[in-house]
DNA sequence: CGCGCGCTTGAATACATTCAAGACAAGTGG
DNA sequence: CCACTTGTCTTGAATGTATTCAAGCGCGCG
């Protein structure tokens, strides 16, 4: 049997050097100089189609993962449950497998969303080389601190009684920001997943997903067709999830924090 | 104005070295001489009170904190809400301020449940301390990750769209694993938070739990009375936990990953 | 072309929430 | 020492939001 995953790698010239990614991706400390040296540990895996695992659940833990185009979703199965739980998406220049490391093993699987494009880190490697490398250590571990703190929100949004007019547009807001902090579009967009990859995300039923899409569209919030996502009103929407009392700047609204 | 959060530190000879929790702490990579150097960056501030502030939500990040002992909640209130949510609680040996590193400033206030003590490691201190410890660097990435699969399990079960039975019990049972794991009761210890929030971190109002609480004590699966818990049957607990559809080994259930 | 999947929409149901009242314990001040 | 306050917890009844079940639609793919 002929492993054929690998054979991308080191194709072309350049490699990180050339990413257009570099600037928000993990390897964002290094130097142009550095980078080539990078290099040498990095591979390029073929691409993912849709669907297929980049990673599975319980599976040994042996490298990290950068996107390098598409997406994908991380999805768990808590021990006795036979349904499966998005736990988040993985959008370009972001790390898969984070959560990997205190553990022999990956604790959810990560699937394609779409055609997708990766760069993998064996683990070992990473390390002995971010031995002479300062800033990749920093790197590394902003990621992992960034990574808790996004969890973190989510638990926030999930246990905060919040509805699903609320949670869904925080969703569609988060990725609004984070697509457009990697150069695309703020306000249209692909939705790569599915109605029921959405709901389970936001603990909610692919129904109400539906249902409260064409609400915001009926409210020209936004305009979707399928999986095409127009934002209409990035102003509604912000203020959709803040509201609550709809109070601002109320007597006992002491210290007004941000927290992104 | 004179700080006396500060003058417990080195009163005694032996810090680090003679903790009984070191194996479990940030710590556990070194060896007893490096213990000795290692007391010199941390700093063993006053004990805190009930309700006081270990870091406040925005305040600028300086350091990571390990608990000694004694019990702490982490509270996260979401930019336009007016209420806060209970992310997660700390336990001794669990340490505090890890989803900061990555930018300028603490996202969640950290408040004492009880008496708590705590050593503090200012960051700069402890990046430099660790570059020359391997094994320091090493804990430190664990730590992160573990904590990642903490939050993201958190976010399955609160996505999930669990009961409230199942909810409390997997929280009791968490807490039963970790105080265990740290050499405490398994059967028989302190709720030292509020039924508000134990229903915040849960996603559930408190008199839901109250009412859930109520009913496990009824069907014999443990004793409360105020904070203090018995766990009469751990099994019948994680039956619940696991239930769903009850079925186990059922024909489509493939593979059956442990995932703490 | 027909099948299947993903999405939408409707109606009935269920679960937890909300509102309200009361119990209980600990702490405060007269 | 007692009356009173305060905070936390418990319990009941009514309400509501999202779910579940069910049916139908549209589109892409084989």
């Amino acid at each position: 049997m002929i492993t054929v995953s690998q054979t991308y790698s080191r194709q072309g010239d350049r490699q990180c050097a050339g990413c257009s990614l570099h600037s928000t991706c993990l390897t964002r400390g290094l130097s142009k100089a550095d980078l080539e040296a990078f290099d040498d540990i990095m591979v390029q895996p073929q691409p993912l189609k849709r669907g297929q695992e980049l990673v599975r659940q319980g599976q040994s833990f042996h490298s990290l993962y950068l996107v390098r185009a598409g997406s994908l979703k991380k999805v768990m199965r808590l021990p006795g449950r036979h349904d499966e739980q998005v736990i988040r998406f993985y959008l370009p220049s972001e790390t898969v497998g984070l959560e990997a490391i205190g553990e022999a093993y990956y604790p959810a699987s990560v699937v394609a969303l779409e055609t997708t494009f990766i760069c993998e880190l064996p683990f070992e490697q990473l390390v002995s080389f971010a031995e002479q490398y300062n800033a990749l250590r920093t790197e590394l571990m902003r990621c992992m601190s960034r990574e808790l703190r996004g969890d973190q929100r989510q638990v926030c949004l999930l246990s905060g009684r919040s509805t699903a007019e609320q949670r869904l547009a925080s969703f569609l807001l988060g990725l609004s920001r984070r697509l457009h902090a990697r150069g695309y579009s703020r306000y249209r967009f692909q939705l790569t997943m599915s109605r029921a990859d959405i709901g389970s995300h936001l603990g909610l039923a692919l129904e109400t997903v539906s249902r409260v899409m064409g609400r915001f569209q009926r409210q020209g919030l936004v305009n979707v067709s399928g999986r095409e996502l127009t934002i209409r009103s990035l102003e509604s929407l912000e203020a959709l999830g803040e509201e609550g009392s709809g109070l601002i700047g109320s007597p006992d609204d002491r210290r007004m924090i941000a927290c992104r």
